[in-house]
DNA sequence: TTGAAAGCGATACCAT
DNA sequence: ATGGTATCGCTTTCAA
């Protein structure tokens, strides 16, 4: 058996009351007995047990995480900086994988709910009113969506977008074709909207290409498509998708950049490695984790609505999260992929 | 506050251990009660907290999986394959990414072995001796390492290096460059050691390339070298060194695979993605990390020796574990990168 | 400053 | 078949 707080306590002529303190709340007992027990318990590895703690201060000291897919290269990142965030907080990571299905989010959620202090969940695929039902079961953070009511963490899609169809415009591009993701993914639609926006104000053409799987099949398969809009620029829902663009541009024997500009969205690690270097607009990974991470922490530290209401402290409403809210910075890495016409 | 198995007990009229019972073995409350009981805990949305249940049983019902890098693509397969398994056994897993440091291993180790059943650990970059002290601890299984007395999932290196020099050879090549890895890796002196005896039964000329990071930037650094090295193919340490290869030789202007060929080794995701598709040794990522968890659960049904000896029964000793071995499959997936020599 | 004891939520043993 | 109760490891009143 692991050695426990009876084991120090024993070993240190003490009660487990004053080992508890002496470890917990150090300022409170005399100097001699603090060091003689934080002596025994170093000297007998005790370390205590969280879960036994957790059920009497409420606060288990672990977090959860959820994504929609790990073998998508964007959330390894997201998932590094929530785990450097919370080691430094002290707090253990569960991850979870729903593989896309808004099902298992919800099901998972509520199996991590009664072991974690919060929850930060990544792009999920549910849909808003059956996530905000869940808001209220358990302390959530959404990274890469956002929810009125709901604290959350995303970047500035419209500025991405600003800057990356600027960046065309400037090489000379008019007619640009934008091969969208799912329809049911929130990223697409604001990705999508910020497009749109940005268009409007620049003389260009825009060709969306239809809804693909936000992955390298997606672009493979959406690349003839591509080609026959007769663009000379292309930007894809993320760079995986782009990146099946390239595969099948090669194949096609349409060189990039020369013959067709392909631009990425979100930067991961990938983008840089292939070849030509893909030009895309960077998302933040590892620091929207620990932007998640940071506001979780945050909120836990704020008496939580959802414990109940109180007496004598109007209990705060959804209002009170507004504040929440944080759009991390995008900016645009010109790579190998995009050259002017001609 | 969440419902506790008192407010079911109230609810329902019984005690609480007829509850428990009611959940855990049905068979032995009358049906009525139990049927009770269990609408009731339903309609009141009771799920047991696991933490306290643990406390008890000394089951959490939480695994631990440990990785070096989760940026590395070749681990996510890896850790979705753990989920999966232990989803279906009901498990939930922490997952902690070591950042490669030997050191933050030995404290996640430790960190953890309170809060689950077991361990996961893939890779590990540690010692031999710190991780059997370690394996001492807790009930560990290991992933892509070997070490005598801790069970383990491996892969057929020299089966795979088999496959891909009679792949070469059968290709007409005579003269084949390795792209090692880390010194310090495990994985790296498996495949070196591996290739020397496959070259040896062969008639072709090794030249070993300097180690490199297991990385895209270590493939880039070492590609002059290997073109220096008149070589007509190159084997490299991993998919991601092959693919910094690939990089580099298109930037010098080295066609793909007329000019050279490779091959790589783990058969990431990335692998069929790059422009030539990689040929690749596949080492199985999902698959290993479900046989770890099968491993390790396997492992906890069995008396475990980390409780101390038992005097009825003799203590398991090291060699009881010789059996919990496991070594998987690899098969060469031939891609565009190689070719015949001329 | 320290100790005794209650209690967190669940299980398991001993009675009945 | 069911209930009472000790117990897991720890924190937190309440007294002393």
């Amino acid at each position: 058996m692991a050695v426990t707080i009876k084991d120090v306590a024993r070993v240190a002529g003490v009660s487990v009351a004053t080992v508890t303190r002496a470890l917990s709340t150090p300022e409170v007992v005399r100097p001699a007995t603090r060091d003689r027990v934080r002596e025994v318990a170093a000297s007998l590895g005790y370390h205590p047990n969280r879960a036994a703690r957790g059920l009497i201060t409420g606060r288990t000291g672990n977090l959860g995480l959820l994504v929609p897919d790990l073998a998508n290269p964007f959330f390894p990142g997201i998932v590094k900086g929530v785990q450097a965030r919370a080691r430094e907080a002290d707090h253990a990571v569960f991850l979870a994988d729903t593989d896309e299905d808004p099902a298992a989010e919800a099901t998972l959620v509520r199996r991590l709910a009664k072991q974690v202090d919060g929850l930060v969940v990544c792009s999920p695929r549910m849909a808003d009113a059956e996530l905000r039902r869940l808001a209220g079961e358990v302390p959530m953070v959404l990274v890469y969506r956002r929810i009125p009511g709901i604290p959350s963490v995303t970047a500035g899609f419209l500025d991405g977008m600003r800057q990356a169809v600027g960046h065309l415009v400037a090489l000379g591009h008019r007619r640009i074709a934008y091969v969208a993701g799912p329809k049911t993914s929130w990223a697409n639609r604001e990705r999508l909207r910020s497009l749109r926006a940005v268009v409007r104000t620049a003389d260009v053409d825009l060709v969306e290409v239809g809804n693909v799987m936000p992955r390298f099949e997606g672009g493979v398969s959406a690349a003839d498509r591509v080609l026959a809009a007769s663009v000379t620029s292309v930007i894809a829902y993320n760079d995986l998708v782009a990146i099946g663009l390239l595969h099948r541009f090669a194949a096609r024997g349409v060189p990039v950049p020369a013959g067709m500009s392909v631009l990425g969205f979100d930067d991961i690690p990938l983008a840089a490695m292939v070849h030509p270097a893909l030009t895309t607009v960077a998302l933040p990974q590892n620091r929207a984790g620990q932007a998640g991470v940071d506001l979780l922490l945050q909120l836990l530290d704020q008496p939580a609505p959802h414990t109940g209401p109180r007496r004598d402290q109007p209990a705060p409403h959804m209002g009170t999260h507004a504040g929440t809210r944080r759009e991390l910075p995008t900016h645009l890495m010109v790579r190998g992929s995009t050259t002017s016409v001609h």
